[in-house]
DNA sequence: TCTACTTACACCTTTGAATAGG
DNA sequence: ACCTATTCAAAGGTGTAAGTAG
């Protein structure tokens, strides 16, 4: 752990250091090894993988709130052309969204009791949207961001108590429609919703599917995976620029008052803020 | 002509209400 | 009255092909 200053020191050896743990990271790592895509679109797509963590070292009995948002990797854009290829300089940043995880407020026992889902979070690239989805950047690469907050009401949160983990493995390419078959391939084998296009089902337009070496090559990866390799984050700095290292990324972030009451705020990355709280089915 | 995006579609899983049984 | 299990229809999540936009 490397504390940025003596406050923070003092802070942290008050309470035990917060972890946040990747739990499907062979998933990850088996899109990863490929070049991850998500699809967008107007009216919001989930994500696949979707984000599942499980949170370590909080107070039992404090209050927290858990969310998620997502951050450019890199300031540039990328065309299409066999491969991806930077194409310029990236588009402004569209309204940044926030997906609060729908237990939100909960006490730190809440938290630790079992693993965090962020199954619902949704995608779009329609920067007028109205249902409170992630509006990202087709053609852009980005990676989600956990923030932990000591907070009893998900409006009224103090930035103090605040930690943001991120994980390497999980950046990925916005996509209006897939690039690369073998994510394509990969995503019909593993994804239950996408079954009527695997190989030797009725839907007509599974044959089209090339066959690929990295199907098995992933399938060996799961199978790790589901003997839970999970990866915990650790104090570490990285800028988005730059390719990730292997190790995971933990920032503490600055002190301040932060009112969600508010339609756009900013955050400590200076992007702009929307509070958005999932609906429960 | 090319690339990026949108839409309709068939196929599938998930959800939740209704019902039955203990 | 209460709880659990089962059934089943509706809602919603998929990638694809074909079309549109610029």
């Amino acid at each position: 752990i490397h504390n940025q200053s003596s406050q923070e020191e003092s802070l942290l050896s008050a309470a035990p250091p917060q972890q946040v743990t990747l739990e499907n990271s062979g998933l990850w790592k088996s899109f990863h090894s490929i070049g991850t895509e998500m699809i967008i679109t107007k009216h919001g797509r989930r994500m696949f993988p979707h984000c599942n963590v499980s949170i370590t070292g909080l107070q039992p009995f404090a209050n927290y709130v858990v969310m998620m948002d997502m951050v450019p990797v890199e300031s540039f854009k990328y065309k299409v052309s066999e491969q991806l290829l930077v194409a310029g300089k990236a588009e402004p940043q569209p309204p940044c969204r926030t997906f609060m995880h729908p237990d939100s407020p909960a006490t730190g026992s809440h938290w630790m009791k079992q693993s965090l889902s962020f199954l619902k979070v949704k995608l779009t690239n329609n920067t007028l949207d109205q249902h409170g989805h992630i509006i990202l950047h087709s053609m852009h690469r980005y990676y989600p961001r956990f923030h932990v907050v000591q907070a009893d009401s998900p409006y009224i949160v103090r930035w103090s108590h605040f930690q943001t983990f991120t994980f390497p493995e999980t950046a990925f390419t916005a996509v209006t429609a897939y690039q690369n078959p073998k994510i394509t391939k990969l995503k019909i084998d593993h994804n239950p919703f996408a079954k009527g296009f695997r190989e030797g089902g009725t839907h007509s337009h599974s044959k089209r599917l090339p066959s690929s070496s990295q199907t098995e090559e992933a399938k060996t990866d799961l199978a790790s995976d589901s003997q839970r390799s999970p990866k915990t984050g650790h104090y570490s700095t990285w800028a988005p620029e730059q390719e990730p290292p292997e190790s995971l990324h933990a920032e503490n972030l600055e002190m301040q008052e932060y009112d969600y009451s508010c339609e756009e705020q900013m955050v400590p990355v200076s992007v702009s803020y929307q509070p958005y709280r999932s609906e429960l089915r």
